[in-house]
DNA sequence: TCATGTGAACCGGTTCACAGCC
DNA sequence: GGCTGTGAACCGGTTCACATGA
């Protein structure tokens, strides 16, 4: 019999929350909380799915998979609805984050996310750059790749954000690695190889622009044929 | 009887694309014209997975897809599959691009972009703040954002890439729409509303960084587990 | 009446497994 | 033998449709 506190307590013991699900769940945690500066109270399927561009229905399997409930009469409590969603995602200690690249796009993000979300500091930076090494960006200091290694095992580093060319992405990547973190957010064009319990989410830039290019001329052939 | 030229020529008639294997192609891509710098001539099916992060049968499926074909004794001629691919991928006529705000991440982007591709050159900025108005910046000129549906006409804009902060995106967007662009690259926490026919990806550095850090945990406590 | 909760059907995408061929 | 090409099985995620309840 398990009586320890673990960290399945206040998670269902076997749900399964998918990356599209999270999408998801994240852009209505936002508009909840949006709602609840509105003071609103309540919020139907409909609604909340109109905000967030989703169906009703998913809307409604996304809140059951969560095991949230509303009420049939009044809909979902925009208040408990969004605690649930928030016990999901936050992590219970803070994950600690390096940008490892601070070009134009490493500097982006560290504005973006400096003083942003409290859950996930970015505790650290890194290039090679000697006229970088030894500054402080946007409030964090950045030191030299090679010691990547001794500074991410100090600073407890969890999370990496690997903003170089893509021709030094996988030796970062290795480090990283040997350094022992978890996760890495990769915006370099390559595709990173690591060992199977660190989670990758590769965001190409270049090719995302070049998706919307696609399908918006396929879109466009559509309405000329329609038209 | 069809006799003139139009955009399938290149294209099977009814080859439907999804958004993640465009995805796939972008990387195949990558890879072949790096193996083709390396003077490489042949690849089989199992070493471009292997490369590009994918299984070999996904290989195979995706190159019969876009209606390629390769030798079981030879494997795929990279030059010809590079070729293909770039024929469905690159657009007959340049899809002219406008960045609309130009903080960090909007000059992240022009940095990025300028120079890069020439199929999706970025052709004009648009900013509120009036020491970016008349600039011009990483070769771009800046303009004041309510100028945009006169510009973007004059420059023929189909694309654009909104880095502006989440409580203006919905309108520019808006007036994005309004100015006939089909396709939008949105870097804004916020869910845009525009007619189905305007083609939109969301790129969410925040909800991104979160999901890095949730699966990341969720293989360290399967590690545990398992350990 | 109208919304939630949910089993069941559905759908698109991935993987299997094998025939055909060098 | 080992590869490609591909029909068929499979799988996860989405949507349907309806029972239930205020």
């Amino acid at each position: 019999m398990q009586l320890s506190t673990h960290t399945q307590d206040l998670r269902q013991p076997s749900m399964v929350i998918s990356s599209r699900m999270l999408e998801r769940l994240s852009a209505y945690r936002r508009l909840l909380n949006q709602l609840l500066v509105e003071h609103r109270e309540r919020i139907y399927s409909h609604e909340l799915g109109q905000l967030a561009g989703a169906t009703p229905a998913q809307v409604r399997r996304d809140v059951m998979t969560i095991g949230f409930t509303g009420s049939p009469a009044r809909g979902y409590d925009i208040a408990g609805l969004l605690r649930r969603i928030s016990e999901l995602l936050d992590p219970q200690t803070e994950s600690r984050v390096a940008l490892i690249g601070v070009g134009y796009l490493g500097r982006a993000v560290l504005d973006y996310f400096s003083g942003r979300n409290p859950h996930y500091p970015i505790v650290a930076a890194f290039d090679v750059a000697p006229e970088k090494v030894g500054r402080v960006v946007h409030g964090v200091r950045c030191h030299h790749v090679d010691e990547f290694e001794h500074v991410a095992r100090e600073a407890r580093i969890d999370l990496v954000i690997i903003a170089v060319p893509a021709p030094a992405a996988q030796d970062v990547a290795s480090r990283a690695v040997r350094a022992g973190i978890l996760g890495i957010l990769n915006f370099a064009p390559a595709t990173l190889h690591v060992p199977s319990d660190v989670y990758v989410e590769d965001v190409d830039l270049a090719a995302t622009l070049e998706k919307v290019a696609f399908f918006a001329r396929s879109n466009a052939s559509r309405r000329e044929v329609t038209a």
